[in-house]
DNA sequence: ATTAGTGGTTACTTAAAGGTTAGTAGGTTA
DNA sequence: TAACCTACTAACCTTTAAGTAACCACTAAT
């Protein structure tokens, strides 16, 4: 896919394109480290269709716990993603807002949506030829 | 940023916008359960720039243990990215390679690679800001 | 006064992911 | 023959993620 043209060996290093491979390495485990797991990347998503009330988001993003979202919450702020806002009133509401940073993952939530839809329809096409090919087993 | 114009509600539904947001949720966390963890899209990238063998794997990916190594391979031949091929000789040789349902994942990969790179940047900035404005404090 | 909802927190527990060490079965090197 | 390399696997342990339940302070309605 990319080509291979650097190719700078470090003497005492090993065979070729391994610092460019570690670069790519290093960023995808970055990005992993920050919004990776199960409910980051999912209640940015709840929140930019949307949804700042905490109980909007334990509705919307379905099985999350309230210890798990308030957690998650908290390193969403602590990342720059989002910011806690209390607005003092009658009853005092909370909201959560997405900060501008939280607008570079668009790229990547869309790449990622695309695949899963795509993913999940291979996965059905799969079952279907499967079950229509043998049916009797167990 | 995406309008929101179907709101079609169930009857005894919440709100609205929530099916088209659910759908998002739906795919991502697909993609997430399918290709996320720490491991599984950092060996795809290794592969994808020429490791095939083991032990190469072993080495690129740095700080994979051989027995995750091994439990993800396995992974992600039953999800289809990957073959494991045996080629007999006098020293039996196995090495692993890329099927072309891995490369679907080429966009979301890359999408992922600028956004860490970006990210490690924006962190980099903001600490040495930081240093600069308070350098006395604990 | 009781009940219910909002927006959480705390403590306890379980489940899943990952790491460590060792070992195996084959082959190669010296 | 000993020591080392490859490609693992098994057993065990630690760490992290997540779930459960209870509770708190406040509001609002009955």
């Amino acid at each position: 896919m990319e080509d291979i043209e650097t190719k700078k060996l470090i003497p005492g290093e090993g065979k070729g394109f391994t610092e460019e491979c570690t670069k790519v390495l290093l960023a995808v485990s970055d990005a992993l480290y920050v919004i990776g797991g199960k409910w980051k990347l999912m209640i940015i998503i709840a929140m930019a269709r949307g949804n700042s009330r905490f109980t909007e988001l334990q509705k919307q993003v379905t099985g999350i716990s309230a210890r798990v979202l308030s957690s998650e919450l908290k390193d969403l702020e602590a990342n720059g993603f989002i910011i806690k806002r209390v607005t003092a009133g009658y009853p005092v509401t909370i909201e959560y807002e997405l900060l501008p940073y939280s607008q570079t993952l668009e790229e990547l939530v869309e790449a990622m949506t695309r695949w899963g839809m795509q993913h999940r329809e291979k996965i059905k096409k799969e079952r279907s030829i499967n079950n229509s090919l043998q049916d009797t087993s167990v």
